[in-house]
DNA sequence: ATGAAGATTGCCT
DNA sequence: GGCAATCTTCATG
């Protein structure tokens, strides 16, 4: 069953435990993958630092400012796409809800596929199916969601990209633990972070190096 | 125009 | 644990 757009109208930390366990589907010339929700968090507009929405309306982030129930596709790092599903957001804000992590339910072959990079070196091992969409980018990655799919609407069949009830929502509702958000200081207050407790395909966090800046040699 | 940083990941020592 | 890859976006001059 498809989630209904009222799902989505609702602020992004209310929306973001309840898609733990949900499925997010794509469906291309290649077939289909599908990804059970294992790991989200939440991003306010205005009010949030760490918010793509915190300095208003741009062209990147213009899909946040729609309607609720679409998806927010970023480029990041000059290689990655990060998704998020827009949910309400208070006039002239903008929220939405990150996909961290999730566990591959169909497709794995073509997800395994898409997340192997040739040419395949000989010895290298192939990829655990726990790690095929073990965080945003991978996710990303292994559904084949890229830059075309920003703005795509996930609560109509029509829809290449498409998120539904899974087996997991609300069995393994009693696994759902919630953290604060890592790097951000303020609004610690708020626990903005959902993952299924001890579930292997939650994301390791890895603190940030910032780059050295370009050095220039004569 | 120019530069710095980024909701990351893979591979190196 | 460290660093490179790679390019878009935003802020500043």
């Amino acid at each position: 069953m498809l989630i209904p757009r009222e799902f989505f109208a609702r602020p992004s930390v209310e929306v973001a435990p309840d898609l733990l366990g949900c499925v997010l589907e794509n469906e291309t010339a290649d077939g289909l993958v599908a990804v059970e929700l294992t790991e989200v968090e939440a991003y306010a507009g205005r009010s949030d630092p760490a918010s793509h929405a915190y300095r208003g309306k741009t062209r990147r982030n213009a899909v946040m400012f729609g309607p609720p129930g679409h998806a927010y596709v970023y480029f990041t790092y000059g290689m990655h796409f990060c998704v998020n599903m827009v949910c309400l957001g208070e006039k002239g804000s903008a929220s939405a809800v990150l996909l961290r992590a999730g566990a591959i339910i169909a497709g794995e072959d073509l997800a395994r596929a898409r997340r192997t990079r040739a040419p395949i070196p000989e010895g290298r091992a192939r990829i655990a199916s726990r790690d095929l969409a073990r965080g945003p980018a991978r996710l990303c990655q292994a559904l084949g969601i890229d830059r075309s799919l920003d703005g795509a609407d996930v609560c109509i069949p029509a829809s290449a990209l498409r998120m539904r009830t899974g087996a997991g929502n609300p069995a393994r509702s009693a696994e759902i633990v919630t953290g604060p958000r890592v790097g951000v200081s303020s609004a610690a207050e708020i626990p903005w972070r959902f993952w299924y407790e001890g579930d292997p395909t939650v994301s390791v966090y890895r603190p940030h190096v910032p780059r050295r800046p370009k050095l220039v040699t004569p």
